[in-house]
DNA sequence: TCAACAGTTCATGAGTAGTTGAAGGATGGA
DNA sequence: TCCATCCTTCAACTACTCATGAACTGTTGA
């Protein structure tokens, strides 16, 4: 993953409202959710919905996929994997003390 | 870590000069690099480097340790480990593709 | 105590992010 | 063909981010 598209990654996924979204869409799996399933869901008004879920889409961390007159939103879950990846490799130059507190965190998050 | 930690560490490593600072940082280990040091190698303004230092160390991500007339930046490692951590687990849930893409792009820059 | 040095903080201005409500496509049913 | 539905785009506004240079704080040595 070069910079760039890491960093659009980074800011995309630096806001409250868009964060719920990526859970809500990762919760989801592949078949995702339609925009409007998700406006329901959190009471949100459709473009303000539309503005965040184009910021993620721009960033490549969701898909759209049109069916009928739905619009389903799914997680891409190589983009995910791609940014955390970078998070350790790039911008932490693979440190071993990064990556040890990261596995400790998620081994104390498994219990 | 908490969301709100997360949202203000994501935002403060969602800036390409913060990321360079970071990498920097990085490569000097606990040690770290004085501002001024850092201010030359960079070849940047003092309040703008101040600033950036200072976004990052708000967010948790570096720490500051004065040794008379410099002040030394280093990061936590621990921080960025747990932000990692939060990516996988709470944000994505722990979802196993996203996992596994993580560990794939991680092998394949580790060639 | 004074000057020099190392950094931070403040004030200002330009640019960008986010919210809201209205208007504009695209799709499908009557 | 017409209308309802689903969603996006636009315009306007507020609030925040970032860069710059000047002023300020703290430390050291003469």
């Amino acid at each position: 993953m070069e910079q760039g598209k890491a960093l659009t990654a980074l800011a995309a996924l630096a806001n409250e409202t868009r964060l719920a979204l990526i859970r809500a869409l990762i919760a989801r799996g592949d078949k995702g959710v339609s925009a409007g399933g998700i406006a329901a869901e959190f009471g949100m008004s459709a473009s303000r919905l539309s503005f965040h879920l184009s910021t993620l889409e721009q960033a490549g961390l969701i898909r759209a996929r049109r069916e009928s007159r739905h619009i389903f939103y799914s997680v891409d879950p190589r983009a995910m994997g791609a940014l955390i990846a970078y998070l350790l490799n790039d911008c932490c130059m693979a440190d071993p003390k990064v990556s040890a507190c990261c596995t400790a965190s998620v081994m104390a998050q498994e219990r």
